[in-house]
DNA sequence: GCCAACGTTGGC
DNA sequence: GCCAACGTTGGC
């Protein structure tokens, strides 16, 4: 079992809106990066963890968990042209771009902005702490998904 | 809203 | 294959 932590601008959409989804489940559509896309489609499993981020928000943070619920399959808002995400370069028989699902399981009584995680120790290494780190989609350590889990109880 | 750090595109 | 120009991300 894997972990991953995902980014997502709460003005667009946040982790009460994940909740509120039927079976509080939603396809991660419209990523348009590679690296992000090759951890969907080659490396997410069933029941992998996902840590739910809101990026640009005040403060950014961590703010909940889920899990993968559907193994990849192809981004079809890639082929809608009144989509925001199209890209005529994905087609039906040959798709560029992957989504999984993902299942809402817990959003944090506090989330933990960026500030605090730094204070971790177990975090030292955390791609998303590093300095220019954009990637939306990226891998987490069991260890570093653990620490978050744990302090996210302690300060609820 | 600013801007540094990235990633992508396309001319050459 | 280089790299300048451009677009995007995301903290602040």
């Amino acid at each position: 079992m894997k972990y991953w932590l995902m980014k997502s601008e709460p003005s667009a959409y946040s982790i009460a809106d994940l909740e509120a989804e039927p079976n509080k489940t939603t396809c991660w559509d419209g990523v348009r990066n590679y690296q992000a896309r090759n951890f969907m489609r080659d490396d997410m499993k069933l029941g992998d963890g996902v840590l739910f981020y809101h990026s640009n928000a005040n403060p950014p943070a961590v703010v909940g968990v889920a899990e993968i619920v559907r193994e990849s399959y192809p981004d079809h808002t890639a082929w809608d042209e009144s989509d925001k995400h199209f890209d005529p370069k994905s087609t039906p028989t040959n798709p560029r771009w992957w989504m999984v699902d993902i299942r809402h399981i817990d959003t944090f009584a506090t989330g933990i902005g960026l500030d605090r995680l730094r204070k971790v120790a177990a975090l030292k290494e955390m791609e998303l702490l590093r300095k220019g780190s954009r990637l939306s989609v990226q891998p987490v350590r069991k260890k570093e998904f653990d620490a978050i889990v744990k302090l996210a109880k302690k300060l609820a």
